[in-house]
DNA sequence: CCCTTTCTCTACAGCGGCTGTAGAAATACA
DNA sequence: TGTATTTCTACAGCCGCTGTAGAGAAAGGG
């Protein structure tokens, strides 16, 4: 049986992060020492690395919710996965083209400061006046 | 004079937003009205711009107010305005590459999706798997 | 001038996903 | 046994807002 701190060492979880999975019903309850303390079998171990895993790869708890709900359906199709997958990854791909534009803009911005003076800095010139922006920029999510 | 609802409307903040801004120092307290409401010149309005806009490029509000201060000495090197805003294009370019590593990750995920039962889901076995990656998709900062 | 609608006010809670803290109790190791 | 480490609970705080409630102020029309 594993402590909390033995598998926040094997997943790279944080304690804290374990117990804050417990709470919001992702992780199950564990059994307790006599002295209270969790102690953890394989497949909560198995769960946290999902868990983990899935995080790295930038699904949201919710998502992951689902995922971990599906397969525990294994007749079940996997058409819902796919389908969550296929969600993360056109919100991934969102992310980076708004990221893109920002990262234009940014060049374009460092690249034209040839001034000394803040007084005519290109910079502060461009995030005075939107107008001088080349993309639209708006609302990129995180 | 204008209202903080039409500040909203000029820059696209809310009205929360604005309260907040102010709440945190980074925008000044206005003036205000016999009965108690904001009322705003245009040296607010195109703070409010400045900062609306330096959201959008992805500035922190930390950032934005080191670009504030720095902008209320004309006479100072803007070296450190450069810095800035070299950081945040650091920034934009660490998350775009983090996020690129997702992107083959999933993508490779969801076209080995060949199966119907979710027993034999690839996306779930590589999600179970960390072994299964290529790269390293680690702490890939939001 | 009144009436209705719209706006604004304060104060506070909540989002996601953790992270950190305090103070006490349990456990592990020499 | 003694000490060092870990774990416990409960709660506050991070960022950058966003939403809510209930009350008061302002604007526009008749």
């Amino acid at each position: 049986m594993l402590s909390i701190g033995t598998m926040a060492k094997k997943t790279g979880a944080k304690v804290q992060t374990i117990r804050y999975y417990e709470q919001i019903g992702l992780m199950p309850e564990p059994g307790r020492t006599t002295g209270g303390q969790r102690r953890y079998g394989t497949i909560a171990l198995d769960r946290l690395a999902f868990i983990r895993h899935a995080r790295q790869l930038g699904f949201s708890l919710d998502a992951i919710r689902e995922l971990l709900d599906l397969s525990d359906s294994p007749e079940r199709s996997c058409a819902q996965v796919d389908a969550v997958a296929q969600r993360q990854l056109r919100e991934v791909e969102a992310r980076i083209a708004r990221l893109e534009a920002l990262r234009i803009e940014l060049r374009r911005m460092v690249s034209e400061c040839n001034s000394d003076r803040v007084a005519d800095c290109r910079i502060l010139e461009v995030l005075r006046d939107h107008g001088e922006c080349l993309t639209d920029h708006d609302r990129h999510g995180a």
